[in-house]
DNA sequence: TAATTCTGAACAAACGATTGTTCAAGGTTG
DNA sequence: CAACCTTGAACAATCGTTTGTTCAGAATTA
């Protein structure tokens, strides 16, 4: 409509290179563009370019809002760098096909991989993928992209605050003993003690896994001991773990502080309403996208992000001990 | 490297019309094609074929577990079906810009639209939308194709569980004026009244908005109240309305029941466990998806899918009211 | 004025599949 | 044995861009 070729119209649109296009033609192509609300067909362009300029996330739970946050932020990151981003929830079940099937289908250009598989999995899921991707809170060895929350430190500062109120005997409601994490955690914690000369008492430590019911059996083995206060892992871990010592009778925060690392709405919600250390989740979704995308254009960005954690979030669960002791029940 | 024609190996593995295709040469084909663990470009097959098997799915909340459950039911039926699915978090802000770009860019071949904003501004946003859609939990006047939950059924099954109780003054935390549920909820409470010849009072009536704060605030009417017992719109809004009852002073669930419709993990883990209807939510992402590739593929669906609501589940914030008239606080 | 450079845009070749058409070779039929 | 089908696979056009190359005409230089 512009007659003018394709080939011109596209360096216009492009807006790259306008130096060999003349004032008049670049405007009147901006014009018709604008009067027929065209816009280049992406996939013509993705298979001219050879890029997608899409980013695959997959993410082993969706309802958990650690990683809702962090789909949110890589998606916005995404966004504002032209790239869309393309969701894959992955039962454990069938670990590895997606990843598979999203890179070696060429629909994205990279991919953001969140997983709880142990190592020798997940390196073997990652092997099959022929795209650059980045890990999401995960350490692997060798030289694999990954943007890690200090667990260790934000274990460390929670557990300090437990001590500053006066606690002594502080359980651990820990992840399971081979994850990345759940050691960062334990570390975090021991130094905490450490710092405040108390010995270290491996009976406080029970590991499990992140749900809800994880949290609640775990909490009976700390439920038979003389711990004070708690500092358990996640939310939904430290409330599980409130649910199941109200049951049986505890009063909360007065017989058990708790406090939980990571931080969402639903801390507020919770009764007692749950003190956290915020964790920066949506920051390592867009800090991780932005890695993908730095790596994707070319740079050799630093393989390794890590992010501080965030404030401490005083709310009510977490109160100093009782002078006396616990009658025990 | 099977030396062939690049058309006979697409006939191949596209599976189809193999009639043409000599079982020996065949054979070749695929047993060439899984040494070199070959797969079609996908971004080629979208061009020649304009159509790209990728759904988009436009959701205003990522953290909202009614949300994160339909991006499940929907990512797991298009997967199923060889589609993808791309994720837009779409802030209210920008209202209808992603619908704009994801199906002007041909990126998508269709759009699940979850939107809480009012008719007139999602129509506009449509609009501009040059591919199917699908909306979800939205009707809206025309030819629209939309899953819907019996929102009313739920507010009448959570009402009648009260009224079973031996309740009689029900306070209703609702939505929206405005908006398609809220009407429908609200007509669902009253025919649960009705049916127990419990005469409306308007001012057990409160509406907001879906969000915890607004839960605290709306209950602040209710408290004022002589209402025994709440029917929440959702677990958020519930959520908050107990938290501040408690702040209050009030003893949940003796003096105060509360229910809510939709459930979710973490209704359990409030205090009391709240009692649901549970609504499919995840269902309507699987239908909708559904809907949509149906579409897609040259059917024509009925426009309108209502999904019947799920059962009660009745936990801990649901009790008999007190005999005697509440001391008012 | 002739030779050269510059400009701006058209030309054309990809990108990697899908799919309608062609066509040689072998089989069948009258 | 000639004419005609059938079969199996190659051939070739196409999807809508991007981008290296070409090239006519205008501008500059000698």
């Amino acid at each position: 409509m512009a007659e003018v070729d394709v080939s011109t119209v596209s360096r216009v649109l492009r807006g790259q290179s306008e130096q060999r296009i003349r004032a008049e033609t670049r405007d009147r192509i901006l014009e018709v563009a604008k009067k027929l609300n065209y816009r280049a067909n992406y996939t013509a362009r993705a298979l001219r370019m050879s890029r997608t300029f899409t980013l695959g996330i997959v993410v082993p739970q969706l309802d958990n809002p650690v990683f809702s946050a962090a789909i949110r932020g890589a998606e916005n990151h995404a966004a504002k760098n032209g790239y869309s981003l393309l969701i894959s929830h992955r039962d454990p079940g069938d670990a590895g096909t997606t990843i598979a099937k999203l890179s070696q289908m060429n629909r994205v250009d990279g991919l953001l991989v969140a997983s709880l598989d142990a190592d020798e999995v997940l390196r073997s899921d990652l092997a099959e993928a022929n795209v650059p991707y980045v890990l999401l809170n995960r350490l692997l060895p060798g030289t694999a992209l990954s943007v890690v929350l200090d667990s260790q430190e934000a274990a460390r500062r929670a557990t300090e605050y437990l001590i500053s109120l006066g606690h002594r005997r502080i359980g651990h409601l820990g992840g399971r003993p081979g994850g990345f994490n759940a050691q960062e955690r334990l570390a975090g914690y021991k130094m905490a003690l450490d710092a405040a000369n108390i010995p270290f008492d491996p009976r406080l430590v029970t590991m499990g896994d992140y749900t809800f019911d994880a949290g609640r059996v775990s909490v009976r083995e700390l439920a038979k001991t003389d711990a004070t206060a708690i500092m358990a892992a996640t939310l939904v871990s430290a409330a599980g773990a409130m649910a199941e010592l109200r049951l049986a009778g505890w009063q909360l925060p007065q017989e058990m502080s708790v406090i939980a690392l990571h931080d969402a709405l639903f801390a507020e919600m919770l009764f007692p309403a749950l003190s956290t250390v915020m964790m920066p989740t949506e920051e390592m979704g867009r800090v991780a996208a932005d890695l993908l995308i730095r790596k994707l254009s070319g740079e050799d960005p630093d393989p390794v992000r890590a992010l501080p954690p965030g404030r401490l979030i005083i709310r009510d669960s977490t109160v100093a001990p009782r002078s006396g002791a616990r009658i025990s029940k």
